[in-house]
DNA sequence: TGCTTGACCGACG
DNA sequence: ACGTCGGCCAAGC
Protein backbone atom coordinates (compact mmCIF):
# COMPACT_ATOMS: atom_id res chain seq x y z
CA UNK A 1 0.00 0.00 0.00
CA UNK A 2 1.59 3.34 -1.20
CA UNK A 3 1.08 4.80 3.08
CA UNK A 4 3.16 2.55 4.13
CA UNK A 5 6.01 4.46 2.12
CA UNK A 6 8.83 6.75 3.93
CA UNK A 7 7.98 9.94 3.61
CA UNK A 8 10.34 10.91 0.96
CA UNK A 9 8.95 8.80 -1.38
CA UNK A 10 5.74 9.85 -1.08
CA UNK A 11 7.15 13.25 -1.63
CA UNK A 12 8.64 12.03 -4.94
CA UNK A 13 5.28 10.60 -5.69
CA UNK A 14 3.95 14.00 -5.37
CA UNK A 15 6.90 15.89 -7.34
CA UNK A 16 5.97 13.85 -10.19
CA UNK A 17 2.33 14.81 -10.30
CA UNK A 18 3.22 18.50 -10.24
CA UNK A 19 5.63 18.08 -13.14
CA UNK A 20 2.65 17.05 -15.37
CA UNK A 21 0.47 19.84 -14.42
CA UNK A 22 0.60 21.88 -17.83
CA UNK A 23 1.40 25.54 -18.07
CA UNK A 24 -1.37 27.94 -17.53
CA UNK A 25 -3.40 25.49 -15.73
CA UNK A 26 -4.03 24.93 -12.10
CA UNK A 27 -4.56 21.95 -10.14
CA UNK A 28 -5.62 21.48 -5.72
CA UNK A 29 -3.32 20.34 -3.07
CA UNK A 30 -5.60 17.63 -2.89
CA UNK A 31 -6.15 16.88 -6.92
CA UNK A 32 -2.45 16.15 -6.71
CA UNK A 33 -2.44 14.24 -3.57
CA UNK A 34 -5.07 11.99 -4.67
CA UNK A 35 -3.69 12.07 -8.00
CA UNK A 36 -0.12 10.27 -6.64
CA UNK A 37 -2.29 8.40 -4.76
CA UNK A 38 -2.84 9.52 -1.37
CA UNK A 39 -6.52 10.27 -1.38
CA UNK A 40 -7.94 12.84 1.38
CA UNK A 41 -4.11 13.76 2.32
CA UNK A 42 -4.12 17.19 1.06
CA UNK A 43 -1.70 18.14 3.59
CA UNK A 44 0.99 15.65 2.10
CA UNK A 45 1.21 17.36 -1.43
CA UNK A 46 1.79 21.03 0.66
CA UNK A 47 4.50 19.32 2.74
CA UNK A 48 5.83 17.77 -0.09
CA UNK A 49 6.03 21.32 -1.90
CA UNK A 50 7.27 22.92 1.02
CA UNK A 51 10.50 20.69 1.31
CA UNK A 52 11.12 20.49 -2.42
CA UNK A 53 14.33 20.68 -3.65
CA UNK A 54 14.39 24.13 -5.56
CA UNK A 55 16.96 22.13 -7.84
CA UNK A 56 14.13 20.20 -9.08
CA UNK A 57 13.13 23.09 -10.99
CA UNK A 58 9.10 22.08 -10.07
CA UNK A 59 6.03 24.36 -11.49
CA UNK A 60 4.69 24.28 -7.69
CA UNK A 61 2.99 27.92 -8.47
CA UNK A 62 0.36 25.78 -10.76
CA UNK A 63 -0.54 24.55 -7.06
CA UNK A 64 -2.96 26.28 -5.17
CA UNK A 65 -6.61 26.01 -2.66
CA UNK A 66 -9.49 23.38 -3.85
CA UNK A 67 -11.19 26.92 -3.52
CA UNK A 68 -8.86 28.84 -5.98
CA UNK A 69 -7.32 30.53 -3.78
CA UNK A 70 -3.53 31.12 -3.17
CA UNK A 71 -2.14 29.17 0.07
CA UNK A 72 -0.13 31.58 0.93
CA UNK A 73 -1.62 34.82 2.90
CA UNK A 74 -2.62 37.38 0.65
CA UNK A 75 0.68 40.07 -0.03
CA UNK A 76 3.11 38.02 1.23
CA UNK A 77 6.31 37.82 -1.28
CA UNK A 78 5.41 33.71 -1.81
CA UNK A 79 2.02 34.83 -2.32
CA UNK A 80 3.02 38.14 -5.05
CA UNK A 81 5.78 35.52 -6.79
CA UNK A 82 3.15 32.89 -7.39
CA UNK A 83 0.55 34.93 -8.86
CA UNK A 84 2.52 36.84 -10.60
CA UNK A 85 3.95 33.55 -12.07
CA UNK A 86 0.82 32.32 -12.94
CA UNK A 87 -0.58 35.53 -14.93
CA UNK A 88 2.46 35.03 -17.36
CA UNK A 89 1.41 31.78 -17.99
CA UNK A 90 -2.02 33.19 -18.70
CA UNK A 91 -3.93 31.94 -15.67
CA UNK A 92 -7.06 33.96 -15.33
CA UNK A 93 -7.48 35.47 -11.22
CA UNK A 94 -11.15 36.41 -10.51
CA UNK A 95 -10.94 38.46 -7.67
CA UNK A 96 -8.26 37.13 -5.26
CA UNK A 97 -9.06 33.44 -6.96
CA UNK A 98 -8.35 31.93 -10.25
CA UNK A 99 -10.91 31.05 -12.60
CA UNK A 100 -11.10 26.74 -12.40
CA UNK A 101 -13.96 26.58 -14.66
CA UNK A 102 -11.28 27.85 -17.18
CA UNK A 103 -8.01 27.35 -15.59
CA UNK A 104 -8.42 23.99 -13.42
CA UNK A 105 -6.46 21.22 -14.50
CA UNK A 106 -8.13 17.40 -15.00
CA UNK A 107 -5.58 14.82 -14.64
CA UNK A 108 -6.97 12.18 -17.40
CA UNK A 109 -9.44 12.29 -19.33
CA UNK A 110 -10.76 8.12 -20.45
CA UNK A 111 -13.18 9.14 -23.09
CA UNK A 112 -12.74 12.78 -24.01
CA UNK A 113 -15.15 11.71 -27.12
CA UNK A 114 -18.43 11.45 -24.45
CA UNK A 115 -18.20 15.28 -23.62
C1' DT B 1 7.83 10.54 23.61
C1' DG B 2 3.89 13.72 23.16
C1' DC B 3 1.85 17.94 21.47
C1' DT B 4 1.50 21.66 18.14
C1' DT B 5 1.61 23.42 13.54
C1' DG B 6 0.87 23.70 8.68
C1' DA B 7 1.78 26.21 1.09
C1' DC B 8 -5.33 21.60 3.19
C1' DC B 9 -10.37 19.49 2.25
C1' DG B 10 -15.30 18.32 2.42
C1' DA B 11 -19.41 18.36 4.82
C1' DC B 12 -22.61 21.21 7.24
C1' DG B 13 -24.88 25.08 9.11
C1' DA C 1 -20.86 32.62 0.23
C1' DC C 2 -18.64 32.61 4.55
C1' DG C 3 -17.23 30.25 9.38
C1' DT C 4 -16.58 25.79 12.02
C1' DC C 5 -15.21 21.12 12.69
C1' DG C 6 -13.03 16.77 12.26
C1' DG C 7 -9.78 14.24 9.60
C1' DC C 8 -4.96 13.73 7.76
C1' DC C 9 0.17 13.09 8.28
C1' DA C 10 4.98 14.71 8.58
C1' DA C 11 8.16 18.11 11.04
C1' DG C 12 9.79 20.52 14.88
C1' DC C 13 10.33 21.31 19.41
Amino acid sequence: MANTLPSRDRYARIWAMVRQIPRGRVASYGQVAAAAGFSRQPRLAAQALHHAPTELALPWHRVLRASGQLAFAAGSAGYRQQKARLEDEGVIFVGARVDLDACGWRPQRLAPFLD
